[in-house]
Order: C-alpha cells, then structure tokens, then sequence
DNA sequence: TACTATTTAATTTTT
DNA sequence: TTAAATAGTA
C-alpha cells in the first residue's frame, strides 16, 4: 500500500493526528492549521492504510456545507465514491437513526420537522387555545426555555421547578408543547437530538448494534457540540469506540446557544489516556496577523493554551482607522475597496465584517452608490420564504391530516372563509378532546358550525383529501406542482400587486424545479415526499445573492467562522458594540467576544483594516464610543493607525465632544443616577441600576428589574423614580 | 378581511 | 431608525 498521497503534504502534527493508533484523540487545531485536511486525511487513513470498512466510520460536523466538503475531499482523496460512510451534521444524522427506527423512538413513521419559526408559532398557537397573556409569558422565551432543556437532555419531568412558580409555569409549556408535537408528529430541530439520544439508550440492542458498527468516530468542531450532541456521542462511543474530535477552545464562539467547550476537558477524563495534538502552524495569514491575533486571546483566562505561528513573512502592519462617524467608515472601507479592485483583485477576495448583523446597512449604501456589487451573508434562506413553507404545509398535510402546525398555516390561505372565530372554535374544540385540527374540523363542520363556515371547513377538507388522491404515484415534481396550482396558492400570490407577488409565485415555480432536481437516497427508504420534507427543514438551502458572482462579502463575524479571504476589514470596533453591550458585564461574556475578535482577525490572510468610529447612530440617535478595548490589546509594533488623508469634512451643528478618550461616561449628577441606584418603572416595576452611558438627552441605563429582568432605557423617556 | 396607525424594542445562528 | 407586531378602522 502506497501511503504517500495520504501523508505526504502533512506537517509533523498533522502526520501525527493522521496516522494516530486506534485511541481516542483530541485534535486541538488552531485557524487555519488544516483542521479539515486532519479530519480528511484521517478518513483516508483509516480506510486506505489502516483497512478500516467505511461502514464503521462516522464523521460528524455541524453545517450541511461542512459535512458536504468533507464527502468531497474524501472522495477525491480517495479517488472513489464512499457509499455507505455515514457522515453529516449532529442532527442529519439523528434524523436518519430516528427514521430507521421510528418505531423504537416511539414516532410515527411520517413524522415531520419543524423549523425553529415554525416551533414559535406553534407555542404561541398553544397560548392563545390556553388563553393566556402573551406579554406576560413572552413565546420567544418558552421557546428558549424549551430548546435550552432538550439541548441539557432533560424532559419536563426531569425539571426542578426550584419552588419558583414562574419556572414550573414553563415546564407545564414544555409539558404541553410535547403533547402537540407528540399528537401531530412533529419533530423540532433539539427534540431531533434529544430523541436520537434516547433511542440508544434505552434499547440495549440497537445501542450495541451502533457501537459495534462504528468504531471511528471524527468529529469536527467539537469545541461547538452542546450536552445532548456529547452524551450522544458518548453513548455511540462505547467503552471500545475510538474517537477522534477536532476543535479549537479558542473559536468557541455558540456558548450562547448551548455549545460548551468544557467538553474538550471532559473528553479527557471520559476517555483516559486521551491521545492529544496541538496544530499550531499556521498556512492562511501573515506572521504579523497571526501575532496580533495571539496577543489578544492571550488576555482570556481559561484556555488551554496555543500560539500559532507561520513559515511564512511579516507582512504588513495591521491598519486601524478612527472614523468620525459609521458614514466615514463606510466610505473609508469603500475607498479601500476601490483601490483593491483597481490593482486587479477579486472582489470575492475581500470581506467585511461586523459584530451585528445592523451594521450592514450603511455599508450596504456605500456599495451601492459605488456601484461595487456586494452579497450579505444571512437573511431568509430559500425553503424559510413565506410561499415556500406554505407550499410545503400543504404538502405536510397531505403526507400527514395531524400536523396540526401546516393546518393552521394554510387553512385560510388563500382566504376561503375560514375566519379568526372558526379556528378558534376549532382549537378548544381540539383541546377539549385531545385530538388534532384536522379531527376537530371535521367533527365542528357536522354540529357546531353554522352554514356558511360549516360549509368554507369541508370544501377545504375536501380540497386537501382530493390533492391527496390525485397527486398519489406521482413524481415529486409533479406533486409539487399540482399542489401549489390546486391549492391556489399561485393564483392567490398572483394577484398580489408589484413585484412582490411577482418574485413569490417565481419562488413557487423554482420550489417545483428544486423538487425536480432533488436525488431520493435508495438507502432511506423512505416515501419520497417524506425525504424532500425532511431536506427542506434540515437543510434549509442557499441565502440571499448569487453565491457565483464575483463580489464583496458582507457578513458578521459569526457567520465568517471558517472562512478566509486576503483582504479583511473588521468594523465597528468599539466598546458596547464590539464587545457587545450585552456581554461587557460578565467575565464570560466578554471572553467570548474575544474569542469572537479572534475568529475575525484569523480570517485574514495579508491585509486586515480595523475600523471604528468616535460617534455612531444606533436606534436612531447618535452616541460617543470609544475604540473596543480589543484595538489596544493588539501590541503596536503590528499597528498603523491610518489618518484621514485631508481632514474630513464635518457638518457644524454636530461639533466634536470635548471630552475624548478616558473620560468617564457616568451621567452622575442628573437625577442622582447612580450604579446600583434603586429605581421605579411604570411598567416594570422596581429594579436596580446596572450600568449606563452617553450623556444628556442620550443618556441610557441598564436596570435590573425585579419582575422584568435588566432592560436598557433612555433616561430621558423611561420617567424613571428614584428612592 | 384588508389596510393603516401605533407601539415596542433593538447580538450573535445552525439545524 | 426601523422593522415587526399589534390594535384600530373602513
């Protein structure tokens, strides 16, 4: 055997993680250190050198895109297509072990997912049938609530109310919002971990099966993995398991939504004898990014320690642009931009990026009025379109009458008659007799009704049973099509006037042609409707622009993990912003957002911009900020600051502050504000304050309320009482 | 039921 | 500022 394609282009590390023997391993793998090529090349190493069945292997990543790269790079690796290797995303491959054996994980065999928009209707569905006030019980937070149980692996008799009767309030949510979803077969994306997790470990025999089956298991990201995704893990892994996980503490940037990089500590007791390697060797940027870089995640605490380090040259010094304000930084970055292009480069090359996703706007002005074309990353995907997931509830209703989620979407659209007042009646009536929509109205069309709606429920009963009955046999594209004409939906958006409904009935045309293209997999078994449903909610297709085009790349930070372009600007660095108001309190909180402007600082490979501006219009008024703390962390041998050429122009009335860098941004004296200041809300009640800033007429505290929870207020508005 | 006025709050996002 | 959600009106 020829082992040489496989580890000839390897460093020593990354020789060392590849060719590791059949324990488990910890892979800590700095940006840019070939954390992919690793995880790749070890597949290839097993399977090739070590004779290792792809069947027994299971690569696990995050995104869609990432698991679709590592098919790929496999295979060309390889050079032969691997059938049979399991490899995607935590909740792919859930979905797939909870398809096989839907019996066992005690659903029903057409059960569907639900994306995140669609779980959030449905609590607030629930709170209207429970008739209960929603500004009291705010939806988006029993839906973080929720997810933040299942994703810790807990059902609601698992939960400790603690004696706060708030809390057991919401754990009678998550009860009932079970019993929905349970009741209609649906799935929500954490209940896909949660279930999976489940299902091996309470049936002995599949767990053994799996774990006899795999033996290497690669995990990417690891750093990302949440409880329920590691205990899965662990389950799978067995006592003779090997696996192999790749992550990088310091990219840990998803704590917030339940990722724990404690896990990389935890491997290493749950596998003793743990096998680690550090890949600190650097291939994307320059030694003077890279030095920037190590300086500023030098100043978190918890780390398990790393610097990266390049072959490679200096490079050029870091430029840091003071703008006047966010208009002059657009127009910096955009000058800056036109010089790039100029001297020939692609405009794909470059990339701006933001801590929010608000920022984008005035840069997005500056591109247009320079006529640069740009793409924003984010934003509705294409199966997330409000036509699309009309089309698919029909579709939903047809593969299954419960989901009671698709009814109430489409029962009035397009508007047949069926009013606020008669879904209501259908919804205690479903209530009352614990059964679905679809049940309830057909049995309130028989009694309750009167003629009219009686007689609008079962021409869309009848609708739904006659599009079941013609679309059967079908190809799914037929399918498809057939639905949204019959059900009128492109008539419907048709008549909606401009362009708007224009671009829907376009969207519901290209659903047919997606429908068209779309590869059922022999080995899932599964109806084919079922599986274009299911890539729909997993998968949830392509953002915004035409990715093909050649042109600039707007996104935030967060969305550029992983990402790499030769030319960086990282804008808005300045404190509140970037680190975030929200996280600059909590020790933890503002490691993250270092960790963050370490993620946007390893994207660059020669030329990083660090801008920020002295005054920025946030909700609509003007505030006075200083450089984010992180500007001065990077040592100023890597630093040029970048002066306006001429001096910039300024309007008169807004007149520069006086009071510049270090001066203190309490609003003391007015209203006798102070920190930890008790105070009284009209609305909220009393609270204490946390924090403030700004001065004058934009002066804002953070108070935290003792019913309300910390909210920030302009103190000019808020009428708040001190005593 | 559709359109318009008012209110409210404002990180980060993948599945 | 502005976007979205809600309440009110034709």
């Amino acid at each position: 055997m020829d082992v040489t394609p496989i580890i000839s282009d390897l460093n020593d590390a990354q020789r060392q993680a590849v060719t590791a023997p059949s324990e488990p391993t910890l892979v800590i793998a700095g940006a840019g250190s070939g954390k992919t090529r690793v995880l790749v090349h070890r597949a290839a190493w097993l399977i090739d050198v070590e004779g290792v069945s792809p069947q027994s292997l299971l690569a696990v990543t995050f995104t869609n895109k990432a698991a679709a790269e590592m098919r790929g790079r496999i295979e060309s690796l390889l050079n032969l297509p691997v059938n049979h290797l399991w490899i995607g995303t935590f909740h792919g491959l859930a979905h797939r072990m909870l398809r096989r054996h839907w019996r066992e994980a005690g659903l029903p065999q057409s059960f569907q997912i639900i994306d995140s928009d669609d779980q959030l209707r449905l609590l607030k569905r629930l709170l209207k049938s429970l008739e209960i006030d929603d500004s009291r019980w705010v939806p988006k937070e029993i839906q973080w609530f929720i997810n933040a149980q299942k994703d810790e692996g807990l059902r609601p008799q698992h939960i400790d109310d603690e004696g706060d009767p708030d809390r057991r309030q919401m754990i009678s949510f998550y009860q009932s919002y079970e019993e929905i979803c349970q009741r209609g077969g649906l799935v929500d994306f954490a209940e896909l971990l949660l279930r999976a997790h489940e299902l091996l470990r309470d049936n002995a025999e599949l767990l053994s099966h799996y774990q006899r089956r795999f033996r290497h298991l690669l995990v990417d990201e690891f750093q990302d993995t949440n409880a329920i995704q590691y205990a899965w893990l662990r389950l799978l892994a067995g006592d003779s398991g090997v696996p192999f996980v790749v992550g990088d503490d310091d990219q840990s940037i998803y704590r917030w939504r339940g990722a724990r990089v404690e896990h990389i500590h935890r491997f290493q007791q749950d596998f003793p004898g743990t096998r680690v390697v550090k890949l600190e060797q650097n291939y994307r940027s320059t030694a003077t990014i890279l030095n920037a870089a190590n300086a500023v995640i030098a100043n978190n605490a918890s780390r398990l320690g790393k610097n990266l380090w390049t072959e490679g040259a200096d490079g050029e010094p870091i430029k840091v642009y003071s703008a006047y304000n966010e208009r002059d930084e657009a127009d910096f970055v955009i000058g800056r931009l036109r010089d790039w292009i100029a001297q020939g480069n692609a405009r794909a090359d470059s990339a701006v990026l933001y801590r929010s996703n608000a920022q984008s706007r005035v840069l997005e002005e500056g591109l247009i009025n320079a006529g640069i074309p740009y793409r924003v990353y984010g934003g509705l995907r294409f199966f997330e379109r409000a036509e699309i997931k009309d089309a698919l509830a029909y579709l939903r209703l047809i593969a299954n009458r419960d989901d009671d989620s698709s009814f109430e979407r489409v029962v009035n659209k397009p508007t047949r008659g069926i009013g606020a007042r008669t879904v209501e009646l259908m919804r205690s009536y479903a209530r009352a007799n614990a059964c679905s929509m679809w049940r309830a109205a057909g049995a309130i069309a028989s009694n309750d009704l009167n003629g009219r709606a009686a007689n609008a429920v079962t021409a869309f009963m009848t609708l739904i049973e006659r599009m079941a009955r013609e679309v059967r046999g079908l190809d799914l594209e037929d399918q498809v099509d057939h639905v949204i004409h019959m059900s009128g939906l492109v008539d419907f958006f048709k008549k909606d006037k401009g362009e708007k409904g224009e671009t829907r009935v376009e969207n519901l045309l290209e659903l047919v042609s997606a429908a068209k293209s779309f590869e059922p997999d022999p080995a899932e078994e599964m109806a084919p409707l079922d599986e274009f449903l299911s890539h729909a909610a997993l998968e949830a297709g392509e953002g915004q622009a035409d990715a093909w085009e050649d042109c600039v790349q707007l996104m935030t930070m967060h969305s550029a993990k992983g990402l790499e372009f030769p030319l960086v600007f990282i804008c808005g660095m300045e404190d509140g912003l970037f680190p975030h108001q929200r996280s600059i309190a909590d020790p933890n909180g503002l490691e993250e957002e270092r960790r963050l402007c370490y993620v946007g600082i390893t994207r660059a490979k020669q030329t990083l911009y660090v801008t920020h501006a002295e005054q920025r219009r946030l909700h609509g008024m003007d505030n006075f900020s200083q450089p984010s703390r992180f500007i001065a962390e990077i040592p100023d041998e890597h630093v040029e600051e970048i002066r306006p050429r001429v001096q910039v122009s300024r309007p008169m009335h807004t007149a520069r502050p006086s009071r510049k860098r270090g001066s203190s941004i309490s609003p003391g004296g007015e209203l006798g504000i102070r920190l930890g200041q008790r105070v009284r809300h009209k609305k909220f009640g009393d609270g204490v304050i946390l924090n403030c800033e700004g001065q004058g007429a934009h002066a804002r505290v953070e108070v935290n309320f003792e019913s309300a929870g910390t909210k920030w207020l302009v103190l000019s508005y808020a009428n708040l009482e001190t005593f």
